[in-house]
DNA sequence: CGACGCTTCATTTTT
DNA sequence: TGAAGCGTCG
């Protein structure tokens, strides 16, 4: 463990070396500042400092567990585990569990995700007698959401008459109320959302001197990574803990400053020589990571910014291939070239698939990514987008977990108190809510007590209510003996949610027993990961923590070789040989919700930067000049950021086309040779609603495709059914492995196939569907 | 009460 | 295009 210093270079080692007092380090992209970190850590600790004393706060939980596991390689396994090191949401929802009952909350308080926020909300909405189309719950979920990332409580909310004003001038004069009824049935739920593990910690902080003074005490070394992202919540909690020692150290880039949407500040970095005083300033600016042209080229674009720290990136690295350009016609042309591109590189270089990364601005573009290496039969991983455990069997499962846990967790009992379904309808769901709300208790409460509560319900209805309770209230009995995945799965076949879906017999219901059989495995595999750890039990609470805090970056094991695709947010502080960065274009990067203020169109341009520095070895940037978007053909127009970009360094595979030329498509409606077609000659997205011309629309369109299935053959979209494909034929599927074909049935689009898996089910798959390849 | 079909709306980015 | 909410009918 001596050695290790002398691995760093100069810039990298005087940060290392600073013990005490507030430091901060300007870390350009690829420098290595996680390196440093991991060992400024490891330093404290060979000088003596307890890691109880240590507090590291990290951007994703993967980095903490990875930074865990090189601070263990050098001082050793059991000091490194003592350590408090992860996002600020776990780390702090990890405190509220200890401390929170100090602010009324159970220390098994669940986490609502965004869904169980807005659901919420929705709910609210209605029964306020609100209009949803003024009081959108998306929107006012936002809102609330910033107002709390801006510490900005109900109370606050009230009186501040700009804001009240703000949002009464907006035709919402109730927003204020909705936030306190919100704010209330979160915490009658006992249940937090993401923001209230940061706002919740804040006011735990502030009106609890001893709570705070006994983590002061305890985090003598704080250290933040990523500080350029945080927000003004995340600000005040770090100024608070590190207000006695001093001893903070924050790591950032402002050039790599993306998160302003989620109230991330840039100003905290760039304003804390004002919040400390003789702070060490250190910078990083060699890149170990990428080739010239791509640290140039990055330069050149950031460079256009005009807020921001000084700060110069060079790299001693070899000159590497200019940045590639090109042009599709379609976003389906685009997901072929870049599918065909990797397999160059793969066949030619001999290339595993996980030195390839696909990046995009938005999650709906991978389809078409992820259609063009499927047809090459590039295996491929998408990270975010609709994670495993948002989907909904899955949630199901976990509401019945989240229940056991805390049975207060409304959300979690109106997903699943009819489903399966018992006969507890929409109706009797109401007047228990209302009684509810009444007596300020839980749902749960009130059918505990429903002899004591007059409600208008039946004695039918009554019996099944109670039936429910009996239920859970069975199964808590059991997880106070059993570890998680007994009680899982228990519960997934005890409350007929297996059955559910294998009764349903569709593909899809097939595919979400399936899922929930992963999801087994998975808490199956959490309890025997959690067993080797001294702390853990292995508990239900223990699980579900995991989940609502993980991503799914978090989840990935790397042991599978597969090209990534992941939006470019996703993709901050990660890197790879080879890097598409897709859909290049006007409206779309930068965005057309981002470009009206110079602000958002920096933040973009950051994005921009952090994208093109994750490449190690080779750029490409690509840009179409038709795309699906909100289901319509839509020109597109090259990005300027591909002209931004400093020439030298570029290279165009295709001409760049001045033109105007489009390509016209064929579509559907030309059948009846009568749809207003300047549209699709716009050069700009089509917004709002479309002026009615007496023309078929969409939806006329799509009934007319029902009724006359044979008007839409030369349209549909289907997988293209390989002709070879017969009884007999051997095939291979993406997820159930190889298997015979036993049985051919139906014509066209429903077209069957009767499948014999080797791992022994047999399967019945539409082949409209089905990933299915032909092997003889 | 539940199933089904029709209408509407949405696309930034995430813990 | 596709998810989700709403209304109608059995």
């Amino acid at each position: 463990m001596k050695n290790f210093i002398d691995e760093l270079n100069d810039a990298q080692k005087a940060p290392v070396l600073h013990k005490d007092g507030p430091l901060m380090v300007i870390a350009g992209a690829g420098s290595g500042k996680t390196r440093v970190l991991t060992y400024r850590i490891a330093h404290l600790m060979a000088q003596g400092v307890d890691a109880f004393n240590i507090l590291a706060l990290t951007f994703t939980n993967k980095a903490a567990r990875e930074m865990k596991k090189r601070i263990a390689d050098i001082v050793g396994n059991t000091e490194a585990k003592n350590l408090w090191m992860g996002t600020f949401h776990s780390v702090f929802a990890k405190l509220l569990r200890y401390d929170g009952s100090k602010l009324g909350f159970p220390s098994n308080f669940t986490i609502y995700d965004t869904q169980d926020s807005q659901r919420l909300i929705s709910a609210i909405i209605k029964e306020m007698g609100l209009d949803k189309d003024i009081y959108k719950y998306k929107q006012v979920q936002n809102r609330i959401s910033s107002y709390k990332n801006s510490l900005i409580t109900v109370k606050a909310y009230f009186q501040n008459p700009e804001l009240v004003e703000a949002d009464a001038m907006a035709k919402r004069p109730r927003m204020g109320d909705i936030y306190q009824n919100y704010v209330d049935r979160c915490f009658k739920a006992g249940a937090m959302d993401f923001d209230d593990l940061l706002l919740r910690t804040n006011e735990l902080l502030t009106r609890f001197p001893e709570v705070l003074a006994k983590y002061q005490d305890r985090f003598r070394y704080i250290l933040v990574d990523e500080y350029q992202d945080t927000n003004h919540s995340q600000y005040l909690i770090v100024k608070a803990l590190a207000d006695r020692f001093q001893n903070i150290c924050v790591v950032g880039d402002d050039a790599q400053s993306i998160y302003s949407f989620r109230g991330a500040n840039i100003s905290n970095i760039l304003n804390f020589q004002r919040d400390y005083e003789n702070v060490g300033m250190y910078r990083l600016e060699q890149n170990y990571r990428s080739t010239k042209n791509i640290v140039n080229a990055a330069n050149s674009i950031i460079a256009k910014n005009k807020n921001q720290l000084e700060k110069v990136v060079w790299t001693a690295n070899d000159e590497g291939g200019v940045i590639k350009i090109h042009r599709s016609t379609t976003d389906a042309e685009e997901g072929r070239y870049v599918a065909g591109s990797i397999w160059d590189h793969k066949m030619n270089e001999q290339l595993a698939n996980g030195q390839f990364a696909v990046l995009y601005r938005t999650n709906s573009q991978s389809r078409s990514i992820e259609d063009g290496l499927r047809k090459r039969d590039i295996p491929y991983r998408i990270y975010g987008g609709l994670s495993f455990y948002q989907r909904k069997e899955i949630k199901d499962v976990l509401s019945y977990l989240r229940l056991v846990i805390n049975p207060k967790d409304e959300e979690a009992l109106k997903r699943i108190i009819n489903f399966p379904s018992r006969g507890i309808g929409q109706t009797t769901l109401d007047r228990l809510t209302v009684a509810a709300n009444h007596y300020k208790r839980s749902i749960f409460e009130v059918i505990e007590n429903l002899d004591k509560i007059d409600l208008k319900i039946n004695s039918g209805t009554k019996r099944k209510l109670e039936d429910f309770i009996t239920m859970i209230k069975s199964f808590q009995i059991m997880n106070e003996g059993a570890d998680a995945f007994t009680l899982a799965e228990h519960v997934a076949k005890k409350t007929g949610l297996l059955l559910e879906f294998k009764k349903d017999g569709t593909p899809e219901g097939i595919g979400k027993m399936e899922n929930i059989e992963e999801l087994l495995n998975g808490i199956k595999d959490f309890v025997e990961g959690q067993k080797e750890l001294a702390d853990a039990t292995g508990s239900i609470s223990e699980f579900l923590e995991d989940v609502a805090l993980a991503t799914d970056l978090d989840k990935d094991t790397g042991d599978d070789d597969r090209v990534a695709l992941m939006t470019i947010h996703l993709a901050k502080g990660l890197e790879f040989p080879y890097v598409y960065i897709v859909g290049m274009e006007e409206d779309l990067f930068p965005s057309a919700m981002s470009m009206n203020t110079r602000s958002e169109l920096e933040e973009e341009r950051r994005l921009f930067y952090v994208a093109l520095t994750r490449a190690e070895k080779q750029a490409y940037l690509t840009y179409t000049q038709n795309r699906y978007r909100w289901g319509k053909l839509i020109d597109a127009e090259p990005s300027r950021f591909l002209e931004e970009i400093d020439e030298q360094y570029v290279e165009n595979l295709t001409p760049i086309d001045h033109s105007g030329y489009r390509y016209k498509p064929m579509i559907d409606a030309d059948i009846f040779g009568d749809v207003d077609k300047s549209r699709l000659r716009q050069n700009k997205p089509t917004r709002g609603t479309p002026p009615k011309t007496g023309a078929p629309n969409e939806n006329q369109l799509r009934k007319l495709r029902k009724l006359k299935p044979e008007l839409a053959t030369p349209i549909g979209n289907t997988n293209a059914i390989d002709p070879s494909l017969q009884e007999g034929s051997t095939v291979n599927h993406t997820r159930f492995g190889r298997g015979r074909v036993l049985k051919m049935e139906g014509v066209g689009n429903d077209k069957k196939a009767e499948i014999q898996f080797e791992k022994g089910d047999i399967k019945k798959l539409l082949l409209r569907f089905a990933k299915l390849e032909v092997i003889s």
